[in-house]
DNA sequence: GTCTATATCCAGATAGAC
DNA sequence: GTCTATCTGGATATAGAC
């Protein structure tokens, strides 16, 4: 009985983790408004009805995705920040790697696309709201620190560590929804162009 | 009576710009679809059903600011193309003026919002997307030239110019979105930072 | 021109059959 | 668990009074 209880707990997850997918593909093309809850379940391949016994809204959705995509933002600059390395190439190794993924993972585009949309509607739910406020700061922080760090070090660029820190992270949010509605393969970014904005001469060479 | 016809086009012109204003209020805070007619008629002080007597649906009101936005960009764009000093003074003058309106003019980042909303979203009126499709690479093919010609000088760091391009209106956008709903005052821009991502070291001490 | 009141439609959420 | 059918609320757009 315990077995078969468990079973169904799994099975049930990855059934609201095929809604969780088909929400997010739907709500990063046409918005969470824009997006009826048939959509969802029609991307799912379910009836409507059905999706209310694993969501009891299209909020709870949002909300869950939401989250999901803060922790996932959170967890990558921390584990710049634990790097074993210098400041200044951690700050190369991360837009190597970022840049890499913009080119390469939808699904990292469409993270950035979500955030974005949240952060920029009042129109979401409170619980969302609450999150972004919570969770957003934190990547832009660890950034600024490791620019702190790597001005102290002489591989950094001067200027105010929070300006480089937003600058990162907007240059990075800006290519990401760029490429998420244009992914023409005729235009190869090179990271080392955004990197010579943060890093000395020195560094560039690397 | 010809006078009196001019003065009611003229009032009915400047009551449908009231209505606009209105509308891209709530269309940058909410987005198209959570907007309702009612707020925007509110935003704008007047009655729901008066609004009809001048846009015949949410979509017209759309379409006709999502119109301006692009070409208000593309004058910019020309603006700085027709300027009448070299490639590398007119990249390091485009982003010091670009990045003084971002501080500055709430208008702006209105505008980078809207198009940002309508080019990520496939849930917006087919006469948006028209335009969109039409109007939208001018401002980036502007800039291509410009770092093309900038590199033949000297003064263009080397790389394709359509990266370059791609990157200089991604850095902007991405700040335009951040500072939209960011306007601390706390963090304050240097273009100079951006401009080194361009320009070669000689033209970085002017 | 401007308002209030209303008809119509459509999406979210629920109920109930299988 | 899964579906179809239905209730309900709310927004768009229209009609009609002033």
């Amino acid at each position: 009985m315990a077995r078969s209880k468990e079973q169904n707990e799994r099975m049930r997850e990855s059934r609201k983790e095929k809604i969780r997918n088909a929400a997010l593909q739907q709500f990063v093309k046409q918005g969470l408004f824009a997006t009826r809850i048939q959509d969802i379940a029609a991307e799912a391949g379910i009836a409507q009805g059905l999706l209310y016994h694993y969501y009891s809204s299209k909020d709870e959705i949002f909300v869950d995705l939401i989250n999901d995509a803060l922790d996932k933002t959170i967890a990558a600059s921390y584990s710049v920040r634990d790097m074993a390395t210098s400041p200044g190439e951690k700050i190369r190794y991360a837009l190597e790697k970022l840049i890499e993924t913009i080119e390469h993972s939808q699904t990292f585009l469409d993270t950035c696309r979500l955030i974005t949309q949240a952060t920029n509607s009042t129109a979401i739910p409170v619980e969302a709201q609450d999150l972004i406020r919570e969770k957003r700061s934190t990547p832009y922080q660890v950034i600024e620190q490791i620019m702190a760090a790597g001005q102290k070090e002489g591989t950094i660029v001067a200027g105010d560590p929070k300006m480089l820190s937003v600058l990162f992270w907007t240059s990075i949010n800006g290519l990401a929804i760029y490429f998420s509605t244009n992914n023409n393969q005729d235009v190869k970014l090179d990271y080392r162009v955004i990197a010579s904005m943060f890093l000395i001469e020195r560094e560039k060479e690397k």
